[in-house]
DNA sequence: GTCGCTGCAAAGTATTTGCATAGCC
DNA sequence: GGCTATGCAAATACTTTGCAGCGAC
């Protein structure tokens, strides 16, 4: 197993399992969500045999340590993806495709959000928006 | 039943029902979340035997005419509350504890994303945010 | 009277947990 | 070798669905 996917686990001090090494390579591999269902299928063909109650339970620590960064959509199950810097997500309401989009307002309104909030620390902010994407609202659709 | 909890119903075309129109009075009578389980426990005490599955049908249909908004909050059940204008959500991550906030910045993110999001057409915006309470912040927690 | 809403029961989906064993350090 | 992570199976939490009868309009 490449040390680019076993390293990053060592270094915070967790104990580096294939389970977890392939979890992490297939995370970081893709810029996508994932679904625990969905990283199951994928490394389920490296590492026949594993559990979803496995995954779930590796992205736990591998929230808890940083190193992914969970998402609850406004339909199906958690998303999870690899340490991003934080951004705005777009699900369309039509297609269910989930958009990723760079930008700067983040920062800025966790900063005014931690003034606003008259003693709330607030630590991570959560953005996204439910809309159509460019293709559906071409065709008219929603 | 007060009309003030059927007009708005019949007003939006919908059949009004004594379910219905408990669930929305007790939306209404309160400026908190809900959850359909709470919803239900609520409403139950004026309506005994009333169904989750309804109060779940109920709250989709209401959903759907504007009447309540719901949330996925980090962890837990999806909450719904009476039609708010948009806001952000505040979620402490020590007690549990909802946070509401008033802000001026949400409709200037959507308008933000709208520029950005190229070609996708943002309709609602979801944010919430999680942290420390400033209760729990002072007592040194999380 | 019609059609939609409700209660009831059952199924479905997502996630968590207990326990014995395997395997990392 | 000790202790944690995994597989397996069962349980739990949340939500949806099918259907027959009731009730709003």
């Amino acid at each position: 197993m490449d040390k680019r996917y076993t390293e990053p686990l060592k270094e915070r001090g967790i104990r580096v399992t294939p389970q977890r090494a392939y979890i992490w390579q297939t995370l970081v591999g893709s810029e996508k969500h994932f679904t625990a269902e969905e990283l199951k299928e994928q490394v389920e063909k490296t590492l026949p045999g594993l559990e979803v109650s496995t995954v779930y339970r590796t992205l736990e620590v591998f929230n808890e340590i940083g190193l992914v960064v969970e998402s609850r959509l406004p339909e199906g199950p958690r998303v999870f993806e690899a340490n991003p810097s934080p951004h705005p997500h777009l699900v369309c309401e039509n297609c269910g495709n989930i958009f990723h989009l760079e930008t700067t307002d983040h920062r800025r309104m966790l900063e005014s959000l931690n003034r606003e909030a008259a003693g709330f620390e607030v630590r991570k902010l959560h953005v996204f928006a439910t809309g159509l994407c460019a293709d559906c609202a071409r065709d008219g659709l929603g």
